[in-house]
DNA sequence: ATCCGACAACTCCATTCGCG
DNA sequence: CGCGAATGGAGTTGTCGGAT
């Protein structure tokens, strides 16, 4: 049975399944790995702010979701049409700007040498520290391998931005951050799909590894903070013909995190989080990254 | 009308990370 | 090991609403 097929049949026929229509599979694996402390800096610690673990997390798992969502991207791997880049910077023509994307999928550069020891989506899973299911390692194994490779010309470009702590001052650095990725995306290539990614904390209080000035946890005035972390995100550009700015594909996750080493990471699904049928939903964001991608590299 | 306190909004930058 | 990127904490400025 293809990967497709029978993770539909599993969501399907699962009894007690978690949500309702729940088929994706980067949200909960994102939740249980952020659950478990890995060492960062010395310390065992579940979220750092300065570590990019939780944005590899991210974009591990959308890419996850998405070669489970596309029969084309599927095949274009198997083809050796399409790697992936981490960390990859890109440069942009106008306007002439750089900026460093999480995760490229692109074709690989032709003549370009390939990383000397080359990572998979499944190498990834031991260095980040990914908690799978049984069932989940299963659809991994069944899937195509894509490996990382030189960065070509770039398909699909992402960004994932976290905020956990200190929401209010985040605000305006986050929007601009964000901001600018579409613009570089697309100022490098229109073709190119430019998909956002937020992840936001609901809790109350969040034992931030990097406030050493005074002790405890910090407070959050919720659901305050949240609110105005989500409606921020929610005024960024989306694109919606090929000529206009703004991002061709928006998520926002709300979790509820307290980061003290122990609470596990759980996701929220009241509101202010996106309704499922939200277009800024998780799952929303991967169907349409992948209707998106269908269309417009069939003939790659 | 004016003062004051609380908190929101914003700027700046120290610290830390990963990468080359 | 140096460098650029990213996060979030400290500090500053702006705003609003209530008391006098």
């Amino acid at each position: 049975m293809c990967p497709l097929m029978r993770r539909q049949w599993q969501a399907g026929g699962a009894i007690g399944c978690p949500r309702k229509g729940w088929v994706l599979e980067a949200v909960d694996i994102l939740t249980r790995s952020l659950s478990k402390a890995v060492p960062i800096n010395g310390q065992m610690l579940q979220y750092h702010g300065r570590s990019d673990r939780h944005g590899q997390l991210i974009c591990w798992g959308i890419l996850f979701d998405l070669m489970l969502t596309s029969d084309l991207l599927r095949w274009h791997v198997e083809s050796g049409k399409v790697v992936f880049g981490i960390n990859h910077t890109l440069r942009s023509f106008s306007p002439e700007k750089k900026k460093r994307l999480d995760l490229v999928l692109c074709r690989p550069k032709a003549g370009a040498p390939v990383p000397r020891r080359p990572q998979t989506l499944h190498t990834l899973v031991d260095k980040h520290g990914i908690e799978l299911t049984p069932r989940q390692w299963g659809l991994l194994q069944d899937l195509p391998v894509i490996t990382e490779g030189p960065v070509g010309s770039v398909l699909v470009a992402l960004e994932a931005k976290a905020c956990m702590t200190e929401h209010i001052k985040a605000l305006p650095r986050l929007y601009d951050e964000l901001n600018s990725s579409h613009q570089i995306v697309h100022g490098h290539s229109s073709q190119a799909l430019s998909i956002g990614f937020f992840m936001v904390n609901a809790a109350e209080e969040f034992h931030s590894p990097t406030n050493t000035a005074k002790p405890g946890p910090n407070k959050h005035r919720q659901p305050h903070a949240l609110r105005r972390a989500v409606a921020q995100v929610t005024d960024l550009p989306r694109r919606s013909h090929h000529s206009s700015q703004g991002f061709d594909g928006l998520g926002i996750v709300v979790v509820d995190m307290v980061n003290d080493g122990v609470s596990p990471c759980t996701l929220v699904t009241a509101p202010p989080a996106p309704a499922e049928d939200d277009v800024l939903h998780y799952d929303s964001m991967v169907q349409r990254m992948a209707h998106e991608y269908d269309t417009r590299f069939s003939m790659i």
